[in-house]
This record gives C-alpha cells, structure tokens and sequence, in this order.
DNA sequence: TACCTAACGCTATAGACAGCATGTC
DNA sequence: CTATAGCGTTAGGTA
C-alpha cells in the first residue's frame, strides 16, 4: 500500500516522502484495512519497531483534516518529549501536558493534537479542563500497561471516563503482543490488528559458555575474556554492532560496564570528550566511575543517574560511539534506544516479599524487542544467558517460545479505587451510589467478566471511608464532594494520603522540619528508601535525640514502614539543610538521580499539604509554605529571601549570604557593583534589573538576621 | 615481616506518575 | 524467604 493512495493532508504525506517512506509496512496496511480512516477503533497489537506510531499519525492527521482534535496518552514523561518531538513540524499544532513540563497549559487546548501522560490526562479531567470534550481521536499508547498494578487503573479509568464524556469518540490502542488481546479490543469495540511481522529479522536464543543456541541452528562464540557475557559483548563489537545488556540490579549494571570497559578499551576523542564533560560534573563515585568507562566505550543506565548523564549516555550510544549500555529495566520501557544485539542476562529480579522472581514474558519480549536496528543492522540478536544445559531448554520454553501473558484489571483493588471513586463523584461523573457502580459497568473490569459482586463491595467500603473521612456526604442517596474532598481530587493525592495529613496537622504538636517531612515521607503517595542493616543504628541515634520533634507516633512493632519513611525525611532533611549532594549519596546509598526523584515527590506533597492546612490547620500554613520554598531549591530557611528572585538558585543564593547580603535591603545596600563582584556582573545587572523594575513584591523583608552571625 | 590470594560469609536488591507557576550554575 | 555478585574478613601461602 502506497502513501500516495492514503487520505493524508499533503504536507504529511511529503514529509514521509523526504524520509523515504513510500510504502506502508505490512501491519500498517492491515491498519488501514481495518478502518483506520472510516473511524474504526482499533487494538494494535505488534511489535516494538514496527510502525505503531506511524498509524497513529496518520490517523490524528486525517482526523484533524476533518475538524476533529486528538489525544495521544503515553506512559512517561520522557516519552511524551519523544512523540511531542516526532509529532511536530509536520503541519498541525502539537502540545505536550506532563507533570514536568506544561508551560502551554493555558493554550493546551488549541493544538490539534495533545500528548500526554495518563495521570496528567486524569487531572485535567479532575480539573473540568473544557477543552477534553473536543477530543475526537484517543490514542492509548502502552495500553497493556492498563495491566500495572500500581498505575493500570488510572489509565483504565482515563480511558472510560473519555469514552463516557464524548460520543463518537475514536480510539486508536496501540499495544505490546499480550495473551488476550480479543479481550480488550471486545471491550474497546475494536477491530484487531494483530502481527508479528518486524522491519528486521529478530534471531532469538539462549547461551551457554561458548555457543548460542537459536531455534534450528547454533553460533560459536570466542571465547576472549574470562567472562561469557562478556565475551558476547565483545563479539558484537568486534562485528561493528552494539549492545544492550539488561541486568537486575543498579550493581550488577555498574559492575558489568566497568567490566565491559576493561574488556573493549576503546579511545577515541570524542568518548574522551563525553567522558570530561561528565567527570566534570560529576560530584559522585558514581559519576566518575561511569566517566571511566564511557572513556572506553562502554555505560551504564539506571535511575540513580542525573538526566544529564542519562541523555549523554543515550545519545553517545546512538551515535554508535558507545557500544555497550548495562542497564536495569529504566531502558527496556523507555525510550526506543535499538542495538543490533540484545542480551538479558538476569531474568529473575529481587521482588519484596516474594524474593528473586522470574521477569513476565511481555518484558522479555519488551527486551528483545531493543534487538535490531532498522535500516541499520542485517538482524537482530535477543539472548538469553543460560547457566547449564537444561536451562537452555528451558528458557526457550519460558521466554522464547512462551506465550506472553494475559492483560487484567486492576482497578478492583480498595485503595486505588479511593481516589478513583473520590474524583468520580467531585467531578460529577457520578451522584450515587449506583452511579459509581453504574460508571465501574464500563470498565474493562467489568467487561471481562469478572464477579461484580466483589467489585460492589469494595465500592462500598470505599465510599464508607470517604464519608467517614468527610471527603464526601450522603444526603439521601445524593453524593457530593465537600470542599475538603473536592481539594483532594484536585491535588491529585491519594485520599488516605490526605487523611494521614490532616489528622497530624489537626493534632497538637508543633511544627518541626522533621516532623512534617516525616509525615508526608509515612503517606502511600511517596516512595522511601530501602533500609540496610547499618542505617537502623544511625535511625535509632536520631530517634533518641529527636522522637519529640516527630509528628507520628513511633509503632510499638518498630515497623519496617516507618524505618523507610524515617530515613526518606533524614535525606530531604539534609536536602534543605544544603548538605552536599556527593555527602547525601554517600550517607544514604543513592545517586543523584533519586535525590531528585525524591524532591520532586516531596515538593509535590508539601504543596498539597499546604492547601490542606489552608482549609484545617491555618496556623501551620506559613512555616510550610516556606517548607515548599527549600525543598523546591534545597535551601535553609535564612536565604528564602533571596531565592525569590529569579536567577538566583541554591548556590547563588548562598554566596551571596555568606557574603553578608541576607535581604533584599541588604542588596540595594551592597549596590550592583559589589553583587557584580561575588555573582558576576551580568547575573547582579538582571538582578537589580528587577529590583529597580514593578517587581515590588519580591522577597520578604529580612526576618533572618538571627541566624546571619553564624556565617557573617 | 610484608604482601598477596583464595575461601568464606555477609549484605543488599527496578522504576517513576501527580500540583503550581516560571527560570538554576 | 527466593538468587546472585560484590565486598570485607580471615586464614594460608610466598618472597
């Protein structure tokens, strides 16, 4: 099928001409004989690579050419940056809405095509946002995701509530090849597109010492290092292709690259030139470890990285300069990174509770997937490394051969249901009890026959714990959101989250640093920190001399949860007590990319917590707006007069202070040559620039200054 | 005595969405 | 309540 045959706006369809795409790859033809441009829905189920996104841009195009406007839903934020990218520049109007990065919020609704992830989808519908009702076009990338038992119901719930609000709504569900996929396109209404067919031949094996077992033939290996999976590395390159190597833990992945490093010993100017700009900024062990190897050719990846050192390693191995990544799971849902050979080497992960447990099938084939780029490499290469000669057996029984895994609902469990239930009835998508029942009879838990009786009841404890929690009221039968509980909907925070805050607050304990960073630390919104044998001592330190500051009480189980949240609170403790970040990492065993995550989570929540003592506890409202002011820069409290002009960062912040300049008075006082002396001179004229400009309200008057001795 | 190595036991374990209003070094 | 690699400790060996 050619694109010249196809109902695109010209502008696109030149655009696919200058990239040399003349012709629809097989699936994509079936998508169009399925409907694609009659309005069809569709469940696209095929594998990574093979021009999933294509169908979808084509339908948007068309579906806009015809006045209508499109939403495409994807999983990460990363994600949502790589589609806004491909999507623009080819004649329609494109927006991105992430939690991260939104700034068009305001004139989000006048592009024609929209991206954005699930949970941002779900607040601005929690919002009203008008202009959701002029979607024609949904496109659910991931949808297998649907599946995830920590965020499945929410894009279940997104996709339902879309559905309900606007008729004639199109769907385009573009998916990973799962074990039912009749089942969900039956509950979608969708015609399904189902292939195996790749742009490149995938090769499928497992290893063992020196040899590759694929289904009908073998391949020797050299043998060039001590290692085995190494020596697979090296083969690969030693061929001109590249390496994804996928392990189960963040150790593993650093210690396979520096091994990796060592085996390749490649030089070349321009790895010599990442490796400098990233020992440079580098202020960790970690950073300077993986200078040392992408020197050489070889990286890790995984979330304790910074995004910088992330985006250099990404964009080193696309350019073919680094030939081994050694990743955790980070690169085997994200971004499309191809190498012409994939290895999973562990394919048992450390699970809490239920110990090392095989990965599922759809992320083997997620994995495997990576192998192959096209256009690029003759084939691709996914492997499997074996210890004896049954295990070769079987994992081509449980990986390669394996049927992948059936896609359920998740959004009968109690506690993700709460906020769904909750922002139902805030938002008026439901006004009684058999409403909200009524709603759940659209959902794919529904649709899939699974017993409504169990569904029903957990509706009502639900519903019992929202008006128990006067989120909600019942006056005969009519369910309403109070003030309190519409907030909460808003805020986008777990209900239980927001009762856990408001009772501490309400309680009677004065405010500490401590004491509100714990608590947001003890709510299920916020992840924690894994506890090792040596913390628990230097736990129990900090508990002898603090346990008054805390706001919760301490369990007489000395529970694991709360050893976690109380280690978490110690970090962002130092965090806003400006302890080095190289100093943080070491002490709590984490890299600078978790530092960050934890920021984020946690500026989040003392917003919200904020809002909620707006509404319950007015006299804590001040100290924790200037909470949500240093955890957002990481700041003490004495530079918070500073740090409210623009250009002025953490650091900045603290030069000048230790400079004697604590205020704004302080200053106009030093005047711009004395601040062009310590900062520089451009950064002091943008800075007086709005001190002498309308910007009255700048900063606070100095309320520091009993501190100011410390540092003068 | 200084130094190295093999053997052993212990320890720790992936990832990342959301508010709000604009700019860090 | 699983698997595995890395690491620290220690015993044993060698120059």
């Amino acid at each position: 099928m050619e694109i010249a045959d196809l109902p695109l706006p010209a502008q696109l369809a030149a655009s696919y001409t200058d990239h040399g795409i003349r012709e629809l790859y097989p699936p994509q033809a079936a998508c169009v004989e399925a409907g694609l441009f009659s309005g069809k829905n569709l469940l696209i189920a095929i594998p990574t690579a093979s021009g999933k996104t294509l169908v979808a841009e084509m339908a948007m195009h068309h579906q806009v050419a015809n006045g209508g406007k499109c939403l495409y839903i994807v999983p990460l934020r990363a994600l949502a940056s790589e589609k806004f990218e491909e999507f623009s520049g080819k004649g329609l109007r494109v927006g991105i809405a992430t939690g991260d990065f939104d700034r068009r919020d305001e004139y989000l609704g006048r592009n024609d095509i929209i991206v954005a992830t699930s949970e941002k989808v779900d607040s601005l519908l929690r919002n009203q946002t008008p202009w959701l009702s002029e979607i024609s076009l949904l496109v659910i990338d991931e949808v297998h995701l649907i599946d995830d038992p920590s965020r499945g119901a929410t894009l279940e719930m997104v996709i339902t509530k879309l559905r309900h609000k606007n008729e004639g709504l199109q769907i385009i569900a573009l998916s990973a090849t799962i074990g039912n996929p009749g089942d969900l396109a039956g509950w979608l209404d969708a015609e399904l597109v189902e292939s195996d067919w790749r742009p490149v031949e995938l090769r499928e094996g497992a290893f063992l010492l020196d040899t590759i077992h694929f289904t009908d033939s073998i391949r020797r290996i050299e043998r060039r290092s001590k290692h085995e999976d190494l020596d697979l590395v090296l083969d690969t390159v030693a061929e001109g292709g590249q390496c994804l190597v996928f392990v189960s833990s963040r150790k593993n992945a650093e210690a396979f690259a520096k091994r990796a490093a060592s085996g390749l010993k490649l030089s070349n100017p321009i790895l010599a030139g990442y490796a400098d700009w990233i020992r440079s900024n580098a202020t960790t062990d970690m950073g300077r470890t993986l200078a040392a190897c992408v020197g050489m050719g070889a990286a890790f990846h995984h979330a304790g990285l910074p995004r910088e050192e992330r985006q250099i390693v990404e964009q080193g191995f696309r350019e073919g300069q680094i030939k081994v990544i050694a990743s955790t799971p980070t690169l085997a849902a994200g971004l499309n990174l191809p190498a012409r050979r994939v290895i999973i080497r562990d394919y048992l992960r450390f699970n809490a509770g239920e110990g090392m447990v095989p990965i599922p099938v759809r992320e083997y084939r997620q994995m495997a997937g990576r192998a192959g780029r096209p256009h690029l490499d003759p084939y691709g290469e996914a492997i499997l490394i074996a210890k004896s000669d049954d295990m070769v057996d079987e994992l081509f029984d449980c990986y390669i051969e394996a049927p992948p895994e059936d896609v359920r609902s998740r959004c009968a469990d109690e506690a993700i249901l709460c906020t769904h239930v909750l922002s139902l009835i805030a938002t008026g998508f439901a006004r009684e009890r058999n409403e909200v029942l009524g709603f759940m009879d659209g959902t794919f838990y529904a649709n899939q026959g699974e017993n409504p009786l169990a569904l029903k009841r957990v509706v009502d404890r639900v519903l019992d714990f929202l008006l128990e929690a006067e989120m909600i009221t019942d006056v005969g039968g009519w369910l309403e959101a109070t003030e309190y509980g519409s907030l909460v909907s808003r805020l986008y925070i777990d209900p239980r989250s927001a009762e856990l805050i408001v009772t501490a607050m309400t309680g009677r304990k004065e405010y500490t640093e401590i004491g509100l960073l714990h608590l947001l630390c003890s709510t299920p919104d916020m992840s924690t920190l894994y506890v090792r044998q040596k913390d628990i001592y230097l736990l129990d330190r900090f508990l002898a001399d603090h346990q008054d500051e805390l706001w919760l009480e301490i369990p007489w189980d000395g529970g694991e949860g709360f050893d976690r949240s109380l280690k978490t609170a110690l970090l962002l403790a130092d965090w806003v007590n400006e302890t080095g970040e190289d100093t943080i990492c070491e002490r709590y065993n984490v890299g600078p990319g978790d530092i960050h995550g934890m920021v984020e989570s946690v500026t989040w929540l003392v917003h919200a917590a904020q809002r909620l003592a707006g509404l319950f506890a007015p006299h804590l409202l001040h100290p924790i707006e200037e909470m949500e002011l240093r955890v957002q820069h990481g700041v003490r409290r004495e530079v918070l007069p500073l740090i409210r002009l623009r250009g002025i960062g953490r650091v900045r912040a603290r030069r000048l202070f230790n400079n004697g300049i604590d205020s704004i008075e302080a200053l106009r006082a030093a005047g711009p040559e004395r601040v062009g002396n310590i900062l520089g001179s451009g950064i002091a004229a943008r800075i007086f620039e709005q001190l002498d400009g309308g910007g009255g309200e700048i900063g606070e008057p100095a309320e520091t200054q009993s501190t100011l001795s410390r540092f003068g």
